[in-house]
DNA sequence: CACCAGGCAAGTA
DNA sequence: TACTTGCATGGT
C-alpha cells in the first residue's frame, strides 16, 4: 500500500460521525434500483420514485420487466430523467429475466472484473453506477468515485481537477487494505463530509480550506 | 430567479 | 481520444 493520508482520513471520519448505514435498499435489485435514480439526482427525490414505484408492484426483476415502461416512468418521474431511467431500468430487468433466470443472485455468481464489464454494457450504467452496484449490492472490494470523492481529493490536494475515474478508483484501492466495509463506509463517510461542508468547486464559504479541516 | 443533486449516452472534431 | 449537449425533477 501506497503512503498517503487517505487511511488516517477514513479513521478521522468515522471516529467523528461514526457508521453511515449504507445502502439505504432492502434488497440487492432495489439497490440497483436506487443506484440508477439516484444519477445526478438528489436521494430525497429517489425516495419519491422507489415509493410511488412500491405502490405499483414488487420491486423484484421479473415484476418490472412485466410494468409496461410509460408506466413505470410515471412512478420514477419525481428522480428527474424519467424517459432515460426507466429505459435503463425496464432493459436491466429484460436482461436478467433473459440471461440470469430472473435473479441477481444469479448476475451476482459471476466474478469481479467480469460483474464490472457486464454492469458497464447495460444502458445507463457507467462507471459509477457500476461500481455502486459491485460495492453496495455485490459486496466487492471495488472503491467508488463520485462527485464528492473527486472534491475531496482535490481539495486536498490529491488529485488534479480532470483526473480520470480509473486513476481515483486506484489512488483509494492502492492507499487501502482490500476491504468492502471499509469501501463502504469511507465512501458514505466522504458523501456525508461533502453534503455538510462544501458545495461548490473549488471553494466555497463554508470551507475555504481543505475538507478535512473542519474535523481533525 | 438561478443553481444544484450520490451520471450517462450520443454526437462532433 | 477529448469535448459538448440533452436529459428532468424537486429543494434551496
Amino acid at each position: 500500500m501506497r503512503e498517503t493520508p487517505l487511511l488516517t482520513f477514513y479513521e478521522l471520519l468515522l471516529a467523528r460521525w461514526g457508521s453511515q448505514g449504507w445502502w439505504p435498499a432492502d434488497t440487492p435489485f432495489e439497490m440497483m434500483l436506487g443506484a440508477i435514480l439516484t444519477q445526478n439526482t438528489a436521494w430525497r427525490n429517489v425516495e419519491y420514485a422507489l415509493d410511488r414505484l412500491r405502490a405499483e408492484c414488487t420491486l423484484e426483476p421479473l415484476a418490472l420487466e412485466a410494468l409496461p415502461q410509460e408506466i413505470l416512468a410515471e412512478c420514477i418521474r419525481p428522480a428527474g430523467y424519467f424517459n432515460q431511467k426507466s429505459r435503463a431500468i425496464k432493459e436491466m430487468a429484460t436482461t436478467l429475466k433473459a440471461r440470469f433466470n430472473g435473479t441477481v443472485e444469479n448476475l451476482f455468481k459471476l466474478e469481479t472484473s467480469r460483474l464490472r464489464q457486464e454492469l458497464l454494457s447495460w444502458r445507463g450504467i457507467g462507471p459509477e453506477t457500476a461500481d455502486s452496484i459491485l460495492l453496495y449490492a455485490a459486496n466487492r472490494p471495488v472503491f467508488v468515485i463520485d462527485a464528492y470523492t473527486r472534491r475531496f481529493l482535490f481539495r486536498h490536494g490529491l488529485c488534479e481537477e480532470k483526473t480520470s475515474y480509473d486513476t481515483l478508483s486506484a489512488l483509494f484501492m492502492d492507499a487501502l487494505p482490500s476491504d468492502p466495509a471499509l469501501f463502504n463506509e469511507y465512501h458514505a463517510l466522504i458523501v456525508r463530509l461533502g453534503k455538510e461542508h462544501c458545495k461548490s468547486i473549488p471553494q466555497c464559504e463554508k470551507c475555504p480550506l481543505a475538507l478535512m479541516d473542519h474535523i481533525s
